[in-house]
DNA sequence: TAGTCGCACAACCCGTTGTTGTGGCTCGCC
DNA sequence: GGCGAGCCACAACAACGGGTTGTGCGACTA
């Protein structure tokens, strides 16, 4: 591939072999072979060189995008200068949407979100500890004098809950509910594995207004619990008021506030002391120059969230 | 590559060597192999199975994202079902826009856009005959009656000039100006190669007023263009006014509108009678679709243009 | 018409990558 | 705790792909 766009750009199979330090016979082979494998011509042989024919014309941007693909994935994993690494519970809540917006505002700072499954707060400092990741945005469920001392934590955003529900639920007509009002409504929140931070916060949340949340049921996925929803007339799922979700436009699912109080969930950035990453710095910034909503009154949130201001 | 990704899905050496049918020892070389490539430990290697490394779970979409990349250059150029193929005359003006739109509008649609460079309007109708691109956006300068049968054309905008000059030049000021205004002044057009219908375009309004427009200079790209033109008090460039050009703020140049007659670029699109690709259709109904503005009283354009209506 | 330039074909050779065979490790079961 | 099952790694060997050298052919030039 490499091959065929130096010989589009040189003109030559002399030139690019030259460039490669490899013979003209060599050049020939690749590019026969390459023609052989896609079935279409893509020089037209001169007598003073070559030509793209229509089919290299259109070739060649894809190879190009091709050979910055792999580019891109030999950087990510490059020692020492890799794009920022940052990991969130997953793609669709608050801090997602806050990495879109960062991303969206230094498109040339180089950025890997990932995910690490299964992991609670812990794996993730240990991950940023050990420097395999930059940062994460996580809810920190342990209290501040127990962290190591290298671990720096920021909160970041409070997300209040909102109640997501099917056309036939018996609240879904609220114009808004309360926690209070949930009691005796089976709640369903797929997916949260217990360890995690996820499924602290909803238990908390289950003990503290006596609400039957049911965090740990089997997990087929986002669209097979908007699936179920869509037609349950008793069940509900409980989703960050930023938390993307999309779905079929005739499922008509409905998204009821929650108030006195709201539930929020707090996420916090965790970063490393001696991390000198220069996008991380970046990232502060950008964090710092967006005012985020932080409530007082009104809400709720575990204890071990209100302890850390 | 294909083989990490699939050892990342199935978790497994064996599941992959069946799937690939090859040995699990092949596979286990093949990630052998990338691991050292690339200098880290991509698996950590259980008694039942694999699981990712971090480095690992951040180069899995980039590796992904590869053999998407693969999966489309090998498209661009397959016999039968290729993307849409659309040459242009270059990408910054008005049927580019136009492009841009349709793209938007179905970004389902594979779509490739090409600069079948150094060619005029007579190559394109030969390679559309030929089948190997599916449409051109052209102006057309060859008489109706003398185009082939099988040829269609349909005209799709009419793209406006404007003066494009330096804070320095000596209409720089001016609200407006008329090609009789010009008259004197050197007008720059680089690029130009003759034999296309831009120079006819070109050369036709250059003869109708008089103009000294240089259309066939050493052609250093836009930028050198912008370049030259900010710091010119005596040169200046015709642009249309759909064209997008991008140039650095402190640049300061103008786009001088033109009136009393407004020169206006018919950009066509052409077409074979018999192409049969979907996205052809669909190409169709997106022009259709969208009002083009026509103009009638106070523009001029070459005789061949007008005769088309 | 001879010379030069540029790509293609043929024969050969070497290194990469596949295969077979085997060993070591971990986990679960009796 | 011993043993078998499952899974990956290492070693030796074989086959193929892709490189090199040598040569030929067609087109443009002087």
């Amino acid at each position: 591939m490499r091959t065929f766009v130096s010989v589009a750009d040189t003109g030559q199979f002399q030139h690019t072999a030259a460039e490669m330090a490899i013979t003209q016979q060599a050049v020939s082979k690749r590019i026969a072979k390459l023609e052989g494998d896609l079935g279409v011509r893509l020089f037209t042989r001169t007598a003073r060189g070559t030509q793209l024919t229509i089919d290299g014309q259109v070739f060649l941007p894809h190879a190009r995008e091709l050979l910055r693909a792999e580019q891109r994935a030999v950087d990510s994993v490059r020692p020492g200068r890799r794009p920022l690494r940052i990991d969130v519970i997953n793609r669709r809540t608050a801090p997602a949407a806050l990495l879109r917006d960062f991303h969206r505002g230094y498109p040339d700072l180089q950025l890997d979100v990932l995910v690490l499954d299964d992991s609670g707060v812990d794996v993730a400092i240990a991950a940023v500890r050990s420097g395999s990741i930059d940062a994460s945005f996580r809810a920190v469920t342990i209290p501040a004098r127990r962290l190591p001392d290298d671990i720096k934590v920021m909160r970041v955003v409070d997300e209040p809950h909102q109640l997501l529900t099917g056309p036939a639920h018996k609240l879904a007509t609220a114009p808004a509910v309360t926690p209070a009002d949930l009691v005796g409504h089976r709640i369903w929140i797929p997916g949260i594995l217990p360890g995690t931070e996820w499924a602290t916060y909803y238990n908390d949340l289950a003990a503290e207004f006596g609400l039957a949340i049911d965090p740990i049921g089997p997990n087929f996925g986002t669209e097979h619990l908007l699936d179920v929803l869509a037609d349950s007339a008793t069940l509900a799922s409980l989703v960050g008021e930023q938390t993307r979700l999309l779905w079929p436009t005739h499922y008509d699912l409905r998204r009821i506030p929650l108030y006195d109080p709201t539930p929020v969930y707090p996420h916090s950035l965790i970063w490393h002391r001696d991390n000198s990453h220069p996008a991380l710095a970046t990232l502060h910034h950008h964090l710092a120059s967006i005012r985020p909503r932080r409530f007082d009154t009104g809400i709720w949130m575990p204890a071990w969230a209100t302890r850390q201001a």
